[in-house]
DNA sequence: ACTTGATCTAGACCTCGCTCCAGATCGTAG
DNA sequence: CTACGATCTGGAGCGAGGTCTAGATCAAGT
């Protein structure tokens, strides 16, 4: 029964790097440094097939590093799902402080951008009050 | 007159450390890749003083650094900033096309925060109804 | 059968941004 | 004068995160 439903589509790697926006060395990377859920199914040849999954797995990954979470919180995240259930507060535990320090990243960023938003001014009233007004503060 | 003020409060290169955030290493290593915009003052036994102008500026990198600007442009900004006034236009677009980044990179934050939200609620949510409720989406 | 392009493995290599070390010197407090 | 901590230089080393190479194999089109 199960087993004998249409066959999940499943994509080769490169299919797979276009979708995630991954290279495909960095795709075999990810799984050499045990970054994927379960180990990924290989044709009768030897070539990788993705299921539906792996390719989720994998975009959350891609936003998970795309915010700044390192690798090996990355690995340490699936080690427990693949685990299964069982330690889902661990798992709430690990996300929610990356929530936190994306919120912190956030806020820096904002304070970064105001900063460079007021010498982007400052550069700008210069010139729209033309090139030859003289002296300037070195740090402007 | 000019000479004779009173001598402008320099500072060794362990307080600028401190002020900036910037290790003693990382301020040395700034000044050998040229980030900065003078050579920094020396006493006569060769120690760095630092100028209230060179920790703004100290102060502007670690900014710009914060914001994910990589050394080279950094470095550039300096040059520019070196060759004195004349190239205010370049600055800005520099400047610019980094605040732009920065735009792009806070939205992107915020689109990886929001998932991260929602997968935390989802955890929270299931932990909230009790551990024992069975089967889980291995990639929830 | 042949060609072409995608994929395979293991491992070397790369960039970035510091960090650290060794060994010498400076400068200030006792 | 002596100690001791801070600083000096040049260069090696490091951790993160991939990227790339070589040489072989697979799979699909003609």
């Amino acid at each position: 029964m199960t087993t004998t439903g249409a066959p999940v589509p499943s994509l080769s790697i490169g299919e797979v790097a276009e979708r995630t926006g991954l290279s495909v060395h960095a795709l075999r990377f990810y799984e050499r440094e045990g970054l994927l859920v379960g180990p990924v199914q290989r044709t009768s040849g030897g070539r990788r097939r993705y299921t539906s999954f792996d390719v989720e797995w994998l975009l959350i990954c891609v936003k998970l590093r795309e915010s700044g979470m390192p690798l090996a919180d990355l690995k340490h995240f699936a080690e427990l799902v693949r685990r299964g259930p069982g330690n889902e507060a661990d798992r709430l535990r690990l996300l929610d402080a990356h929530r936190q320090r994306v919120d912190a990243q956030i806020q820096a960023l904002e304070e970064c951008r105001s900063v460079i938003a007021w010498k982007v001014g400052v550069y700008a009233e210069h010139l729209a009050r033309g090139e030859a007004d003289g002296l300037w503060d070195p740090t402007a």
